[in-house]
DNA sequence: TGGGTCAAGCTGAGAA
DNA sequence: TTCTCAGCTTGACCCA
């Protein structure tokens, strides 16, 4: 891959902080703890889920997502039947080979979920849609944290091409001045040419010749001396 | 035992 | 108002 390759791919990262409110300013953890310390944990594991499926489909057939209104009804059902784990029981749900794969192979099809989707595929695997929808939303967090750290990977590499590229044009730069004319080095404006001859002139370029290897300089500065032609 | 992984919690934003 | 999402965080679990 050269470097017109690698700039021109079209990536785009994002990597900035978030400057979305996602983070919670105004929600500290503490909250957070005197929350829970108040309220059940709304976490089911397996065996859960199949001691009370039937319920728990009814539950989210009424409310196939979590708002506020949702996330406390539910909370509000499974405190009623949950004693197994205590009031602050969470219990972590691991998947089994065939639910992560089915999960994956839906996935691939599709990275969201429409809440049809989200019925079918939750029945299919005997879950919670609340938990086919989790497992998406962290799906879709592990892809893109995956896809930064490839973006990262791909701009590192690109700083230093870059860098790289930058260190040769001024070594190569170096390398002109030496070897040129020492009248290619004046400033631009310095340099004038006779509009008969076509020569380059100027009193810049008039000392320089005293000292270059220009042999016959032919110098017209229309400034110093504008009526002398050549 | 510390670090990594991951399901699940919470919040705010935005769309319908 | 409700739903869905992203982003951040927590806590359970696993493993070197």
């Amino acid at each position: 891959m050269d470097f017109d390759d690698l700039c021109n791919t079209g990536l785009v990262l994002g990597l900035g902080n978030s400057s979305s409110s996602s983070s919670p300013k105004n929600h500290t953890k503490k909250d957070d703890h005197v929350r829970k310390a108040a309220e059940p944990s709304l976490t089911l594991n397996l065996s859960d889920v199949k001691k009370d499926d039937s319920d728990l489909y009814r539950q989210d057939s009424a409310a196939s997502s979590f708002s506020t209104v949702s996330v406390k009804r539910e909370r509000e059902v499974r405190s009623e039947d949950e004693d197994e784990d205590g009031p602050n029981g969470r219990k972590k749900l691991r998947l089994t080979k065939a639910q992560s794969a089915l999960l994956e192979e839906s996935f691939k099809q599709h990275s969201t979920l429409n809440p049809k989707q989200k019925q079918d595929l939750a029945r299919e695997l005997k879950l919670r849609p609340r938990q086919v929808e989790v497992w998406f939303q962290n799906r879709r967090a592990r892809t893109k944290l995956k896809q930064t750290e490839v973006d990262c990977e791909f701009l590192k590499k690109c700083c230093e091409t870059l860098t790289d590229e930058n260190r040769r044009l001024h070594k190569e730069l170096q390398e002109l001045k030496l070897a040129q004319p020492l009248y290619m080095q004046l400033p631009a404006a310095t340099l004038t040419m006779c509009p008969s001859c076509e020569r380059i002139g100027g009193a810049a370029a008039d000392n320089a010749a005293k000292t270059s290897f220009v042999t016959k300089p032919h110098f017209y500065n229309p400034f110093t001396n504008p009526s002398a032609a050549c």
